[in-house]
DNA sequence: TAGATTGTTAATCGATTAACAATC
DNA sequence: TAGATTGTTAATCGATTAACAATC
């Protein structure tokens, strides 16, 4: 598996977009596809994706352009999905029931080995294939299993402990769903945060203040490019 | 309330973590606080935030800092979360009853007024205090209560579906679990993203891949100030 | 007044876009 | 060969950081 140095995050945040697209073509049966067309699809340029995928080689054809089946396993390759990292997931409430039954039927490189919560009517409960366990198990299996991926759905508070916990067992790699950023704590962490309320915070200063001007601009743009097209 | 053109969705993006921080010192009772520290808490240069928050006007005071609760509530102006906006809910599955429960508990700017499903099954089930309707009853719920915002916590299909008939309706404010982008159908749309599968295999690609360069870089600058400390 | 810290301008850095030679 | 489209370099654009005068 090469490395990849340099490459900003701003490209690997655009890759999932790229495998995601390239996967759902190549469902359809097509096989090829140009920087051009897939540009105007995603909504981006095609400068740009000729750019991000030769951070990591040179996938296509000049004159043909990219074979879409290659192309896909390649990205898929890159982003380590083979992976089947081993992932406990703590807190099984409604957030957790739904990330562990994602995990469950949508592997993108993490296998999911247990779910843990400290509500005695959740433990035992069938989630994602897994019962739920105590989480007074949760030092035991971790020494036996050494999960790779610890997955947040419980409380701020309660990841300040679980946190420190399981950096002491040895777990370094975090998708976290709470407020705290256990990587502020321990910066050779990797974390993964997904912050429901800024996004929604997000959406609501949008609709508060209206477009920017940059998206105004690319809006009237494209509206004339439409009625030009009609 | 004042529109804030030209300021850039990454200012923008930064607005909810200020925001959450103020509160959490507000609730600790702290009355003062510099760029410096803030910096230093949030994890970003003293010059950014600065440099942010001018973008909607001088919050400080010049030899002093700014005071945290005015401040906190500046930003919770400017990001628009008295807004109150009506929204609606569409799937009541696992994720689907998180958000709706998120949304009850801690309205930032938006009141849940609907929770729609198309199975039988769920159709009645007390979401976030809502019963849960018929999605066909959808179209004359929208039309009396003229909802602003509305949630998709279904799958891709059912988003291209739904999508035109709340677009049909004048809805023009979504915010989007699928992996179906409305926002390229209809470009006057506002739509936030939450795209958990594409922030999974980002995480799986930085744990298959390592740290870049420049995180290493930080890292080891980090490690080196802290043993300068100790 | 002296010290501190902002607001703001200028400098740097990085990411995106444009252009075009290479080549299938 | 002619046409198309890549890979890659150069130009532009935007965002972050540094610096410092203004001022509390």
């Amino acid at each position: 598996m090469p490395k990849h140095e340099n490459v900003s995050m701003s490209v690997i945040r655009r890759l999932p977009r790229y495998y995601r697209f390239l996967s759902h073509l190549k469902a359809k049966g097509i096989t090829r596809i140009s920087s051009t067309e897939l540009s105007q699809k995603l909504g981006l340029t095609a400068s740009q994706i000729r750019q991000d995928l030769n951070c990591f080689g040179g996938f296509g054809q000049q004159g043909y352009g990219y074979i879409v089946s290659q192309l896909c396993d390649e990205i898929g390759k890159i982003l380590g999905l083979s992976g089947g990292y081993k992932t406990i997931l703590l807190g099984a409430g409604n957030l957790g029931r739904a990330i562990a039954n994602h995990m469950t039927f949508e592997s993108d490189g993490f296998k999911l080995i247990g779910v843990f919560d400290n509500d005695p009517n959740q433990i035992g409960v069938t989630i994602g294939g897994l019962a739920v366990r105590d989480v007074a198990e949760l030092e035991a299996f971790c020494r036996k299993e050494k999960p790779a991926m610890a997955v947040f759905c419980v409380p701020r508070s309660a990841v300040e402990q679980l946190g420190e916990m399981l950096y002491g067992l040895g777990i370094r790699n975090f998708w976290n769903f709470s407020h705290y950023d256990i990587s502020l704590q321990y910066p050779d962490t990797i974390v993964e945060n997904v912050h429901l309320n800024d996004s929604l915070m997000t959406l609501c200063y949008r609709i508060s203040n209206g477009r920017t001007k940059k998206q105004e601009d690319e809006l009237k743009q494209k509206n004339s490019a439409d009625s030009t097209v009609g």
